[in-house]
RNA sequence: UGGGGCGUAGCCAAGUGGUAAGGCAUCGGGUUUUGAUCCCGUGUACCGCAGGUUCGAAUCCUGCCGCCCCAGCCA
């Protein structure tokens, strides 16, 4: 194995760790919230915290955190194992769950209540808030704080019995009131919740809290590194205060890092979720959605995203990464991997005057340029063909090289044709053109090496299959829309537009989830949930890089 | 005005006292029957600012500024 040249902070201290003999092996989680889908943000927690155990032969567990009843649920752990999968993941016999820890977490707040370092308060939580001050202003004891060890055991009994309504106690920690940490002010560790669990069923009425279910789980676990993001940091001293009066035998550590933001995409499992209620999206998985479901279906590969997560990082400085960035590692993965074919998004009709009515022929054409063990295809022409509507202009700009009238373009592995007529309706509109072949232009013979300007890629008419296919852009508006006080304000109104399609024939026995590349169009691939029926409807996944779309860019800008 | 973090090119990011890697983007150019790919080339980064220590500082010290997080019986 070689060194790597440089290593994270948190491979450093892993390496160090291993290194010191602190640890003989590496042991992590990924300890989801089954309460939504998994985003683009936990494919960096996810991809660290796996890939950091597997490059030192450790382990990882994927352990559910359960810990509010209520809020989560059986159809969030479902899409999470399975987007962890997809993703290239494999927890082997360790899928947990905190709740399956659930008797040992009672047992240490029993400890603590012992060891006094835990009582059970009678506050509401509007006083308890009161009492608990503010940033600038220390909290104030509770007048529950000093109820002996058995008095704070009976009633955390009773609690656990089912003795009390919700609300009306609650465990807390005996830490200190006047900390500078909010989070040392006496947390709460249990509250009271009459509702089922989606895991336990009836058997608890109440349910930790997340900084001790979660400390202690890493430690019944033997967690060596406890990696989660920036915003935990405040609670390490809790964490630690647990491992310290509870002395388990594995004494986990915290590791803290940024989170990942990428740009004109939002990263909160509630707003996600609302999206979803409200409508404005088709699913968790809808193709627009940064989560993991919805990048699958909109044919992200997995090792883009793995790649892309590399890429970015891991450091504690906050970032919100480019969509480009993301963007060039599914171009970089699926144009390698996806094989090429023809596909008219926006069809112009054109006539080949010259060409035979009743005749069609086969052209071949290669899969993939780059790889010729991928071999050719045969795609029939004839007489009528469908052209991209954005490859003819009339009054065509200086170093546009497409069709335009009177001028000359290749056929991608057919002819050279010329544009001879402008046909149009009445409105104006250009409906049709009629154009002629040069049959010594044939692709692949030997005289057809004369050159082109351009070259642009078409379906013949008679034999084209018709599809949808949707065409995708940023959900929002703003680079940022995490710091959006009302997103609803920042929706993109065009991030979805459907259009009627024109593809080659072999294209209608592509499978859901393939992705292909329509020549000079982008990658798609088939949606996976709407292909049935006789449509079939594709998505696109990325365009390809445009240098003329940027070329008319600055032409427009520079006349304004 | 409390506590915890962070500040290296447009976006990421190496660098751990010896004189600023790399990727993406940008801008040039070459190849090309995808204006794709590929290949070359391209950045005065006042290393947040100001002082100080040192022969020498992005790296050490001091002060300041800016940004992020924390007052759930959420995670």
């Amino acid at each position: 194995m070689s060194e790597p040249q440089s290593r994270d902070f948190i491979r450093q201290i892993i390496h160090e760790d291993l290194e010191s003999g602190k640890h003989d092996s590496i042991v992590t989680r990924f300890p989801p919230e089954p309460n939504g889908f998994l985003h683009i943000g936990h494919v960096m927690s996810i991809c660290l915290n796996f890939s950091v155990a597997a490059e030192n032969n450790g382990r990882t567990y994927l352990r559910f955190d359960d810990t509010n009843p209520g809020k989560e649920s059986e159809e969030y752990v479902a899409a999470i194992e399975r987007d962890v999968h997809w993703l290239g993941f494999d927890w082997g016999d360790r899928l947990t769950h905190a709740s399956d820890y659930f008797g040992q977490l009672y047992e240490s707040a029993v400890q603590l209540v012992e060891l006094g370092a835990a009582y059970v308060d009678s506050l509401s939580a509007d006083e308890i808030r009161e009492y608990r001050g503010t940033l600038t202003t220390p909290g104030k004891d509770s007048p529950h704080r000093n109820r002996s060890v058995a008095e704070n055991l009976d009633l955390l009994a009773r609690m656990r019995a089912g003795e009390f309504a919700d609300g009306e106690m609650v465990l807390r920690a005996k830490i200190d009131m006047r900390s500078p940490n909010m989070n040392l002010r006496d947390p709460a560790l249990y509250r009271i919740r009459h509702v089922t669990h989606q895991h336990t069923g009836d058997k608890w009425c109440i349910y930790p809290m997340y900084d001790f279910a979660h400390t202690l789980s890493d430690a019944f676990e033997g967690i060596t590194h406890s990696l989660c993001t920036l915003e935990f940091e405040d609670h390490r001293p809790l964490y630690n205060w647990f491992l310290e009066q509870l002395k388990p035998p594995h004494q986990p550590r915290q590791i803290e890092f940024s989170r990942l933001n990428l740009a004109y995409a939002i990263t909160s499992k509630r707003k996600l979720g609302a999206l979803v209620e409200e409508g404005i999206v088709a699913g968790w998985d809808d193709p627009r959605m940064p989560t993991i479901a919805g990048m699958r279906r909109r044919g992200y590969p997995a090792a883009a995203l793995r790649d892309f997560v590399t890429r970015a990082g891991v450091t504690k400085k906050d970032k919100l990464i480019e969509m480009g960035v993301l963007e060039n590692c599914v171009r970089e993965n699926l144009g390698e991997a996806a094989e090429r074919r023809l596909a008219v998004l926006r069809p112009l009709k054109i006539v080949l005057t010259n060409y035979p009515e009743d005749k069609s022929e086969m052209m071949s054409a290669m899969n993939h340029p780059g790889r010729p063990e991928l071999g050719n295809r045969e795609i029939p022409f004839s007489r009528e063909l469908w052209i991209e509507q954005d490859d003819f202009m009339e009054e065509a700009p200086r170093k546009f090289f497409r069709l335009q009238p009177g001028g000359e373009v290749r056929l991608r592995f057919g002819y050279i044709i010329r544009c001879d007529e402008v046909v149009k309706n009445d409105a104006g509109e250009v409906v049709e053109l009629h154009c002629s072949y040069d049959p010594e232009t044939r692709s692949g013979t030997g005289t057809s090496d004369r050159k082109v300007k351009g070259t642009i890629h078409w379906v013949s008419c008679a034999h084209a299959i018709d599809a949808k296919v949707r065409l995708y852009d940023r959900l929002f508006t703003e680079v940022n829309p995490n710091s959006a006080a009302d997103f609803h304000t920042i929706l993109n109104a065009d991030s979805l537009q459907t259009v009627d399609a024109k593809l080659e024939p072999s294209l209608s026995s592509l499978a859901p989830g393939d992705a292909v590349q329509f020549e000079r169009l982008g990658y798609f691939c088939i949606d996976s949930e709407e292909h049935s029926g006789d449509t079939l409807v594709f998505n696109r996944i990325v365009t390809l890089r445009d240098t003329w779309a940027k070329i008319e860019k600055q032409a427009i800008q520079q006349q304004h």
